[in-house]
DNA sequence: GAATCATCCCAAAGCGCTTTGGCTGCCTTA
DNA sequence: TAAGGCAGCCAAAGCGCTTTGGGATGATTC
């Protein structure tokens, strides 16, 4: 059923029918009851395609998801919740939500070819680097955008949302060494990656404080795998003046953290202690109503509806000033943390 | 820059640029050469929205995701892997994708205003349960798609991709069986998903085969979270009789049920066996070269992949035959299993 | 030399919608 | 009663592409 057969049916005109189910004023009220009515009854839905044709707008937000060469998704645990949150404004508002995966030596390619191809009206950059391309290369082609991030060495305006990741970090190593901790291990995610740099800082921050020094033996920076968190705590473990606390940049770092605390014979939150970053994953809930890991929280589900909000409105109001929105990181107390062991 | 403006730059007709740009013989060589340099130079990419409204196919494929009303992900774990495998296929074909996140009370209105709004040429079913509403549905419409899993209780032909969870499962079960296990448990995932009762049912065949009965005490089907592997866990593990054996449907139980052996003392491969079914997500492997967890295994990604083939395929050819592909898992041993422990 | 045939190109219609720029008929108003 | 206004409708253009149905040109055949 399209236009032309569903106006034809009412004995009207294309235009009419399409005024009255767009909510135009120039229709009576009869009449729109009489067209909403038969286009429930014979299941009209406009076409997208033509219905984008005609508005020059796509009512579709695009996620470029960057991978490397290897075919290794860089953001991927969080990617599922993220989407998830975004979609559900998106088709709340009438949106579709388009999705690419690409690699990251092809990204400036792939989105010169999004906005070229025209089939969405703005896009969700993931994954922002400390230094990232993308920012600039979106402004310079005139795709509407939001940053779900944010790149530190970018100083032009533009649209995010983050988690204030700095002092959540801060927080957490302050938290640790308020226990009596000292040897404080960072079990880090990439640190070209902004996120992982921030909460760098925010650990760095809380040393500085207090006037300390780092052992930068003490920090490890890595994708985040289980793995990962597994080998560098052995490693760490298994030094002379082993840390007594780790703080990880995601659950899955400290699920491995805990596997090698098990297999040295530690009990975690004894003899030592963890505090993880959460992302409120769905499938990865930090225990149910004791957290099992202290831990910084911050829903990236929440994170995707906000930034889907963000877009549409900078979308529909594209002369505003970019909008942001900083998250604080909530510090939930679970059972991985403790008083430092008495040397 | 579009079509018109490029052809007259050429001093072509449309016309014969988009026969130079799409391949008909219609065109001498020298002028699609020309044709074609041209439009690189200029970055020129037909609009998609006017191409698929003049072409009738969309270049689009849509994934829809079901989720429960209160907003949890039915298959989010797996769901990044899976996407980003079928999305090399699709970027690789120049197909979109269209992410649909969609309440499960929904779904039917979903799909066929997926099928009305025209904006993809076939879709792809996630999370099949055993009798699924959405195939007989789909068949109805005549919209292309390709379930990942299988409805059990539909005998009609669809295409799909799937793993042999039925002889995974018994494998695995018989592998323990041949260590001398008899009290096995099994976490399995909610059993009205089709997966589940699958290798529910292999589970069954190799106590049938044994002509054992299976104490269903020692069953459980929940949401596939760690803190159910837990809960679970410890609960069968404070019983007389406690199983000395878990058989469960995730990397994620897995993690759970190791956290309930380690607070209660016993050692993973030597007082209590665990098989889990491993689905090679990239921020979750299992292990590095000697893998933690003894694991049927079978690449997620990989079934993304061959289920955007599929798809495409049958887009390709809409009179075909139904197609399939059964993918078996593979047997990994790693530090998770051992012999029975002498009761 | 005329008829035939490829070859290479073009004008125009059409995909399904929105939107501009009317037109009609009825109601006010003085 | 004529002028003006307004509510309610419509025809047609246009979005950017593909595709149908030719048309012109030059080579080939008899």
């Amino acid at each position: 059923m399209n236009l032309k057969e569903l106006s034809s049916l009412l004995n009207l005109s294309q235009t009419t029918v399409s005024r009255a189910l767009n909510g135009y004023p120039e229709v009576s009220e009869d009449t729109r009851v009489r067209v909403q009515q038969a286009a429930e009854k014979h299941n009209y839905k406009p076409n997208t395609r033509a219905k984008s044709l005609a508005t020059g707008r796509a009512m579709a937000i695009g996620h470029v998801i960057p991978i490397t060469s290897h075919h290794e998704m860089v953001s991927n645990p969080i990617f599922g919740d993220f989407v998830s949150g975004a979609s559900e404004v998106y088709s709340a508002r009438g949106f579709d939500m388009n999705l690419t995966v690409v690699e990251i030596e092809r990204e400036e390619y792939a989105y010169r070819q999004i906005k070229n191809r025209g089939s969405v009206d703005g896009i969700v950059v993931h994954g922002p680097r400390m230094e990232d391309s993308r920012i600039p290369l979106l402004q310079e082609i005139g795709l509407p955008f939001v940053v779900h991030g944010r790149a530190s060495r970018d100083t032009s305006s533009y649209s995010w949302v983050d988690v204030n990741n700095r002092r959540a970090f801060k927080r957490a190593t302050d938290f640790l060494f308020d226990l009596g901790h000292s040897k404080i291990a960072l079990l880090n995610g990439l640190e070209h990656m902004d996120f992982a740099h921030r909460r760098r800082q925010g650990y760095e921050d809380a040393f500085a404080e207090r006037g300390l020094m780092i052992d930068t033996k003490v920090m490890d920076s890595q994708e985040m795998t289980e793995v990962y968190g597994y080998r560098s705590a052995m490693e760490m473990l298994s030094w002379e003046q082993a840390p007594t606390a780790f703080i990880t940049s995601s659950m899955v770092v400290a699920i491995g953290v805990r596997r090698a605390l098990t297999e040295k014979g530690l009990v975690m939150g004894r003899d030592v202690s963890i505090i993880t970053h959460d992302d409120c994953l769905s499938y990865l809930q930090n225990g149910a109503d004791v957290p099992i890991f202290t831990a910084t929280r911050s829903s990236v589900r929440e994170a995707g509806r906000k930034s889907a909000e963000l877009l549409l409105k900078t979308i529909q109001n594209p002369l505003s000033a970019p909008l942001t929105e900083l998250m604080e990181a909530e510090l939930m107390v679970g059972q991985s943390t403790g008083p430092a062991p008495r040397g």
